[in-house]
Parts: structure tokens; C-alpha cells; sequence
RNA sequence: GCCGACGUAGCUCAGGGGUAGAGUACUUCCUUGGUAAGGAAGGGGUCACGGGUUCAAAUCCCGUCGUUGGCUCCA
């Protein structure tokens, strides 16, 4: 075969020859014309690279379009360049810090000197974008020596770049230009600007150089860029739909939770219809874990500070907690407790235990306090108070693997029941180069860690893995489930434990009759009622599955005379564990309807003079409307088998 | 915690150096009704809080608290 030669090797196997020095896009146009069009960037083996750049040896190679996640990112990517080009020539002088492409879009942090830069500008912004990239400039890729580089940006005048530049190696620098912009990049970029035809700028924040408030706080601006039009009004649809199932917004509307400056940031007041929800979801979990051999513990609001110390939280985070609560008298010190597993082994350690007993399994739902930062709160997501739905397995080591799947199941049968289908586990491990993060042997992290890798691959699961994400004492599992708007949000967690065992002393005789140190499991399937209550609003945007409804029937009397009526249907539906209320106030039936739509109520129970003659009511489901009229008696039946139907295993 | 924006009735918001406004919710009255808003009247606000400027501050300035968008952090 002739060295001029290359042979290139498909996603789908096949394998061609093409001339040495080809690049992605001459490969897309030798495949099909409608791939060379969407063609943005070539990743080769395993690296992404700019479309244009030359493949000199045999390679794999795939093409990347609007569809790959890596193509999004180097369109985003080139777009946080346009959005500088566009920067540039609006407000010359400026400096700029990085841009990289983020989940939804990208942004870049620019120093505008001392004029800040106002919202009502971004439009301006936007509409110069457009207007380059529709002179469809090519993305150039150059090799630049290092002081060239150097002796540009000073000439530039952009510190942030020579400051970047010092961490590069002479021979690795390239900078990337299109139009009348160059930047320092390494890459790789779309082929031109023409690719990006919509682009909106979302928001501006003020972010520090390099994430060092020592350092000077740069501008940030947020875009969002696409293809085509239609795909950004897509988008901001899909942000309006966020807003419109904010758990802020429907928390209040629904009348579930609510905050008092009185009571403190970050600690929720749960409403009567909110505390029912929180108590359908309490129930539905001690009902899952009963059935999998779990008891329940009931502990303290605060603990004796030496508790803590014992178990290592306090040296970790007791300087940005709630401080110590001190006693009128005798100089005891008191923590409100951030977590419940020290109180759970001194549980354990109560009586011996011998290896028979193991595993043991006890859960509380534990309310825990920490002082989160300031900043940081938002809504029921982040707060200061919450509840967990905790338990630790305390087992044998032979026992890890066998436990730990049996907690994969169970989050996964909660989250089934839940109506959350799409979700994603992640091993966190702990970072190879930064050991003194963590306590505990190297033995017992590498015993922890496999048992996790191992448990998540016997249940199939498919997991990603970070490094450096672990919790202090040991590695762990998350779980991140997919709204019905495609966000992600980490809910369940599962975590192996060797170090608290050992440093509360936990025993167990075992069958050589001698002492043993047994392994503990960390685990919670909501992770905290708070936050999983407001991931189930947005999720349903407050349509709640009917077993969950605080408010789940309405009964909606024609007129006062049918209250009596209306009062015997609700006492037969009571009997039947149905909650809801009349409707009794002096308004036409069409009225009630409406609020009880408004207020996404599963079923309106409508009583009239017909209704009452026949012993009959009239059932109209939420959003849907009139299904006809009933027996009482039926529409318990019906109401059930729904239920059941939602949380079968 | 840091930077920016915001804070007017329960909620959504208008206004703006000189009697505090709307819609909706609430109360009362009329109406007794058939599948997404019946009518009328009425009550309700130290304009977040504390200072300052001014003859006069809800309005301008400063501070505090809170909310919010980010940054940093998250057992």
C-alpha cells in the first residue's frame, strides 16, 4: 500500500482509503452531500478536531454534527468567539478572560473596564453576532511560538490571556481566527461562522478570574446559539415551560410551602397540603423499606459535639456550620445534627451484635441542619433544614455487594413509581492525586470502590465515573434523574463506608468468635424530601400522581341545596382514605371548575339534583373533562385501581 | 461568603419629592346555578427595615435584612 495513502476507519466498521492529508469534511463529502453541509467538527481517534485539519495516518474517525453532543459543544464553542468578534467591534479595548462551551450554550468573561455593560445592550450584541455570521468567516486554525503569542497579547494589551499563556508549553499554542477576530484557542472550531444562524444572550454575572475572589470580577455573559431558528424558539419555550413549573412559583400557588424572614432563609414552613405530600411520600417509602427488611430509629435534633468529632464532621465542617449550642451550666456543647449516621451507630453499638444479626438495616427520617452558604439557597432545593430519608446497613464484608444492589433496586423501583423512567448513576471515586481529602486506608477505598463498580455492573447500570467526587469517608453512588423538561437533577445517593465503623469501634462477633468490624452503607433514595419535592413539582409541573395529591378530589355541589347531598358522598369517599374537600361557596358550578383546574385537582366530584336522585356523582378529571356519572362505590374502585397501577412493583 | 439586580395589598404588577393605584384574592349582599371566570358594594399597605438629604421622602443617598442571577462551597 502506498505511503500516500490513509485508511480511515468508521463509527459503522467499514474502513476506506482516502489521500493522505484528508480532512473531515472531504471524508463527509465523499460519504453524502447532506452530511458535508451538517458536518461541524471530526473527532479522530478519540480527539475532536477541526473538520479542515489534515488526517496524516490511518485513523479512526467520526463525524460530528448537530446531533453528537461534542459537535454542540464546539458549535457553542465557536459561538462564545463570535459573541467576542461581535464584543470586539462594539466596545473596542476590551479584554477578554475565557469562553468556553457549557451544558446549554456558552458564555465569555470579558473586562470591560470601568463601563459596565447594561442587559438592554445584549440585543445589540446579538444582532451584530448574526451579522457576522452571516459574512460566513472560516474558523483559521494557526500554530503560534510562544513569545509571538506572548508579545501579541501584549500588544493587546490582555492580561488574562498572557496569564493564561504562561501555563502553556512553547509548541502547543495555537490561536484561532475568524474575520477580525483572533483568540488564543486550542480548539477545535465549526468551519465558519455561517453555521450559526439564531443566538440569543440569556444572562450577565459577575464571575472572578479564575474563580479567585482575590482576583478581579469579569463580566460574564451567557448565550445560546443554534442552527436553526426554530431550534432557539424551541428553547426558549422550553425556558418559559421551566419558569411556569418553578416549585417557587407552584409552591405558593398550590399553598404546599412557604418562607418567613422571621423564622430564617432557608428553613421551609410546609403548609397543611405540603405536609400531606411529604407524608404520602414518607409512607410510600416505609412501606418499600419494610418489605426490605428495614427497621425504623428515631434520634435527636442535636448531639453532644464529641459525637461528632468522633466521626470526623466536625474537623471537616464544623467551622461553616450552625455553632455549637452551649448549656446554661457546665460548658457542655451541643451540635444541631448535620447528619444521622453517628447517631446510628451509637444505635448499633447499644448491644453486641454477632455476625447472625448482620445486616442491619435502620432508617429515619432525619431532619439535619447545616448552614449553607448565603448565596446559595434557592427554594426547596438548597436549604438549611431538611429531611432525609436515611438509613445505614450495617453488614459483613461478604455482605457489601449483596446490599448494595438491593439498595440499587430499591432506588430504582421509587424512582419507577415516581414516574421518573429517564435517570443516570454516577460512581464518584476518590481523587488519585489528592488522598489527604479523604480518611481512611487505602485498603478500605479500594475494597469500597470496587464493590460499587462491581454492584452497579451486575444491575446493568449505566453509570459515568468522576474522580475527586467522593465523600470524605468513602466513595459513592449518585443518582440523576431527567425531568420532563430533559433538566438533570441529583437526587439519590448511595455511599460504602469502612472509616465510620472504625472510628466508632463498631463490633460484631463473628463465627470464629472473634470480633470483627462490620461495613456501612450510606444511603437515601430521595436524598431530602425537600429537595425531592421540588424536583417532583417541576417534573409534573404540580400535577401530582393521584396517590400522592394532598388535594385529590374536589366535590363540587350545583348549588347550596346539594351541600348535604355532597357532605354523604365525601364521609363514603373518607372511609375509602380519599381526601378533598366541598366546594361550598356561593358560586355557579362553571366557576368551581375553573378553580379547581387552576388548583390541578385530579378529580371534580360534581352533585346536583340528578346526582342526588340517582345516588350518583358526576366525575370530571383534571385536564381532561367529563367521564359521566357514577356510583360513589365505583369511583372508589376506579380511584384504587389507578393507584395500585402506579405504585406496583 | 463574594459581585450584580430587585424589594409597593395575600398574589401579579403599575406609579413616583407634596391625599397610595389596578387586576386578582378576601368580606358582605343580590343571585340558586349543570362542566374553565354571574353582578354589586366593602375592608386591606409605616411602599422591606434603619439612618441621612429636604419645608416635605414610598420616591434621592447610605447602611441592614431578604429575594434573585452568577461565582465559590456542599457531610
Amino acid at each position: 500500500m502506498s505511503n500516500q495513502q490513509v485508511k480511515i476507519t468508521l463509527p459503522d466498521g467499514s474502513v476506506r482509503e482516502y489521500e493522505k492529508g484528508v480532512s473531515g469534511l472531504q471524508i463527509a463529502v465523499s460519504i453524502s452531500e447532506g452530511l458535508a453541509r451538517n458536518v461541524l467538527a471530526a473527532k479522530v481517534n478519540g480527539e475532536v478536531w477541526d473538520a479542515s485539519r489534515p488526517i496524516l495516518q490511518d485513523s479512526s474517525v467520526q463525524l460530528l454534527t448537530w446531533n453528537d453532543k461534542e459537535g454542540k459543544s464546539t458549535f457553542w464553542h465557536s459561538s462564545a468567539h463570535l459573541m467576542a468578534e461581535a464584543l470586539e467591534s462594539l466596545y473596542p479595548g476590551i479584554k477578554f478572560g475565557i469562553g468556553p462551551p457549557i451544558e446549554n450554550g456558552f458564555y465569555y468573561d470579558v473586562d470591560f473596564g470601568d463601563k459596565p455593560l447594561e442587559g438592554a445592550e445584549l440585543e445589540q450584541i446579538e444582532n451584530k453576532m448574526l451579522e457576522l455570521a452571516r459574512q460566513k468567516n472560516d474558523y483559521i486554525r494557526k500554530d503560534v511560538a510562544k513569545k509571538d503569542a506572548i508579545a501579541y497579547f501584549k500588544e493587546k494589551g490582555d492580561e488574562y490571556k498572557l496569564d493564561l499563556l504562561e501555563g502553556l508549553a512553547d509548541g502547543s499554542i495555537t490561536f484561532y481566527e475568524q474575520g477580525n477576530f483572533v483568540d488564543l484557542c486550542r480548539g477545535p472550531h465549526i468551519p465558519n461562522t455561517g453555521f450559526i444562524k439564531a443566538a440569543k444572550l440569556l444572562n450577565i454575572a459577575g464571575a472572578y478570574w479564575r474563580g479567585d475572589e482575590k482576583n478581579k470580577m469579569l463580566t460574564r455573559i451567557y448565550g445560546i446559539t443554534f442552527p436553526k431558528a426554530k431550534e432557539l424558539e424551541e428553547y426558549l419555550h422550553m425556558l418559559e415551560e421551566a419558569k411556569r413549573r418553578d416549585h417557587r412559583k407552584l409552591g405558593r400557588e398550590l399553598e404546599l410551602f412557604t418562607f418567613s424572614e422571621k423564622v430564617g432563609m432557608g428553613l421551609p414552613l410546609w403548609l397543611p397540603k405540603g405536609t400531606l405530600l411529604r407524608e404520602r411520600l414518607v409512607a410510600f417509602m416505609k412501606r418499600a423499606q419494610d418489605k426490605s427488611g428495614y427497621q425504623q430509629v428515631t434520634t435527636p435534633h442535636i448531639g453532644h459535639k464529641v459525637l461528632y468529632e468522633t466521626s470526623g464532621h466536625y474537623e471537616k465542617y464544623g467551622k461553616d456550620s450552625f455553632q455549637p449550642i452551649h448549656t446554661p451550666n457546665d460548658g457542655e456543647e451541643f451540635l444541631l445534627k448535620p447528619m444521622n449516621c453517628p447517631h446510628h451507630c451509637e444505635i448499633y453499638k447499644h448491644k453486641p451484635r454477632s455476625y447472625k444479626d448482620l445486616p442491619i438495616r435502620y432508617a429515619e427520617f432525619g431532619t439535619v441542619y447545616r448552614y449553607e452558604q448565603s448565596g446559595e439557597l434557592h427554594g426547596l432545593t438548597r436549604v438549611r433544614g431538611f429531611t432525609q430519608d436515611d438509613a445505614h446497613i450495617f453488614c459483613r464484608p461478604d455482605q457489601v455487594k449483596e446490599e448494595f444492589i438491593k439498595v440499587i433496586d430499591l432506588v430504582l423501583y421509587v424512582f419507577k413509581a415516581l414516574g421518573f423512567e429517564d435517570y443516570t448513576a454516577q460512581i464518584s471515586l476518590r481523587d488519585p492525586d489528592n488522598k489527604e481529602k479523604y480518611i481512611g486506608t487505602d485498603e478500605a477505598w479500594n475494597k469500597a470502590e470496587a464493590s460499587i463498580i462491581e454492584a452497579a455492573a451486575e444491575r446493568g447500570l449505566e453509570t459515568v465515573t468522576e474522580l475527586g467526587e467522593a465523600a470524605f469517608y468513602g466513595p459513592k453512588l449518585d443518582f440523576m434523574v431527567k425531568d420532563a423538561l430533559g433538566r438533570k437533577w441529583q437526587l439519590g445517593t448511595i455511599q460504602v463506608d469502612y472509616q465510620l465503623p472504625e472510628r466508632f469501634q463498631l463490633e460484631y462477633i463473628g463465627s470464629d468468635n472473634q470480633k470483627h468490624r462490620p461495613v456501612m452503607i450510606h444511603r437515601a433514595p430521595f436524598g431530602s424530601l425537600e429537595r425531592f419535592v421540588a424536583v417532583l413539582i417541576e417534573h409534573c409541573a404540580g400535577n401530582f400522581p393521584l396517590w400522592l395529591s394532598p388535594e385529590q378530589i374536589t366535590i363540587l355541589p350545583i348549588s347550596e341545596k346539594f351541600i348535604e347531598y355532597a357532605e354523604q358522598v365525601k364521609s363514603i369517599l373518607e372511609d375509602s382514605d380519599i381526601t378533598g374537600a366541598i366546594d361550598n361557596r356561593d358560586e355557579k358550578i362553571g366557576r368551581k371548575i375553573r378553580d379547581a383546574e387552576v388548583k390541578k385537582i385530579p378529580f371534580m366530584l360534581i352533585v346536583g339534583e340528578k346526582e342526588q336522585q340517582e345516588g350518583m356523582i358526576s366525575v370530571r378529571k383534571h385536564g381532561e373533562g367529563d367521564l359521566g356519572a357514577m356510583r360513589p362505590e365505583e369511583f372508589v374502585s376506579y380511584f384504587k385501581g389507578i393507584i395500585r397501577e402506579a405504585i406496583a412493583h
